[in-house]
DNA sequence: ATGCACTCCTGAACGC
DNA sequence: TGCGTTCAGGAGTGCA
C-alpha cells in the first residue's frame, strides 16, 4: 500500500535511472485502470526525453523535455518494476528507454497515469487540492492545528485527508498518532495545540524512518528493482492488534474506524 | 461546508 | 479440495 514513504523509496529508484534518458517506445496493454489511460500517452512520450523524476503527496511525476509530465499514482498494488525478467499479468504498461524497461503492474488497477503539459501539473485536478508535504522544512503543527480548527472529524480521518496533509495513508496515520500519544478516534478540533506540535513532529520523524528503510513492504509495495521495504518490523502499533505496546507493554487494540481498521494503544493514546 | 457510506478491483486469508 | 466470505484501502462520488 503505497504510502508517500513507498513512492519515495520508487521515486528515489527510477531517478537515476530515468533521468536524461530518451523514451524509445512507449505500449499500453491495458488502458481500462483507475481512470483511462489517456491516449495520447505513447504519441506524446515516444522520442521525449525524460529531464526529471519527482513526487508530490502518493503522487510520482516524470517530467520530459516536450513540455509534458507523465503523473503515476499506484493506487493499492501499484508497482514499477525495472528490467523485468519475464511479463507478468497485470503488467499493463510498458516503457522503454535507451537502456531499460519500466513497466506499471498493478493487480487491483486502482492506480493510474495521467499525461498534463508540465507548466500545468500543480493545477492538474489530482494535485490542486492537496495539503502541504509533511516533509516540507515549513511543514509544522500549525498546519495540522488550521485543517483541524472546528472539524469534527476523528483525527485518523483528517490525516488520510489530502487536503490536510499530503501522502499520508493509514499505516502512517497510526503510526504517527502513536508516537503523538493521540486516540485516533479523537475529534480533530477537539486537540489542545502543543499537540498538534508532537503529531508534526511524529509524522516527519516516521516518514524519514520509513523512508531510510525503503518503505513498507505489507503485500505490494517493492522498490523498482524488487528490493522489499523492511519498515514493517518498525511499526509500533499498525497490523499489531494484541500485541505488547512497545511503550508500556499493553495490548494494542484495533478499532473499526469509519469502515477502516486503527490500530493503537488505549493506555498511551487518549 | 461537513461528514460519511459507497464504489472500483484482485488476491490472500479464513471458515465451513 | 473447494467454495464462499471477508478484508485490505486511495480517493472520487453522491447523498444527507
Amino acid at each position: 500500500m503505497p504510502e508517500l514513504p513507498e513512492v519515495e523509496t520508487v521515486v528515489r529508484g527510477l531517478a537515476p535511472v530515468l533521468d536524461g534518458a530518451a523514451v524509445r517506445r512507449v505500449r499500453v496493454r491495458r488502458r481500462d485502470l483507475r481512470w483511462p489511460v489517456p491516449s495520447g500517452l505513447e504519441r506524446h512520450l515516444s522520442g521525449a526525453r525524460i529531464t526529471g523524476v519527482r513526487r508530490r503527496a502518493k503522487f510520482g511525476l516524470i517530467d520530459t523535455d516536450r513540455g509534458h509530465t507523465l503523473i503515476f499514482h499506484l493506487g493499492m498494488s501499484g508497482r514499477l518494476r525495472l528490467d523485468p525478467s519475464e511479463r507478468l499479468p497485470h503488467d499493463h504498461v510498458e516503457l522503454e528507454t535507451d537502456g531499460h524497461r519500466i513497466v506499471f503492474h498493478d493487480p487491483r488497477r486502482f492506480g493510474s497515469l495521467h499525461l498534463v503539459p508540465t507548466a500545468e501539473a500543480a493545477r492538474h485536478p489530482l494535485l490542486a487540492g492537496l495539503g502541504p508535504e509533511p516533509l516540507d522544512p515549513d511543514f509544522d503543527g500549525e498546519a495540522l492545528a488550521q485543517a483541524a480548527r472546528g472539524r469534527r472529524v476523528a483525527i485518523r480521518a483528517l490525516l488520510l485527508d489530502q487536503r490536510a496533509v499530503a501522502g499520508i495513508g493509514n499505516i502512517y496515520a497510526c503510526e504517527a498518532l502513536f508516537r503523538a500519544g493521540i486516540h485516533p478516534a479523537r475529534a480533530a478540533g477537539r486537540i489542545a495545540r502543543p499537540r498538534f506540535e508532537r503529531l508534526a513532529h511524529g509524522l516527519r520523524a516516521v516518514l524519514e524512518a520509513a523512508i531510510e528503510a525503503g518503505g513498507t513492504s505489507l503485500r505490494d509495495h517493492a522498490a523498482v528493482d524488487g528490493a522489499l521495504g523492511w519498515f514493517q518490523r518498525a511499526l509500533a502499533v499498525y497490523g499489531r492488534e494484541g500485541e505488547a505496546c512497545p511503550a508500556c507493554g499493553h495490548a494494542i487494540r484495533r478499532q473499526r474506524l469509519h469502515g477502516r481498521s486503527a490500530f493503537f494503544c488505549p493506555r498511551c493514546q487518549r
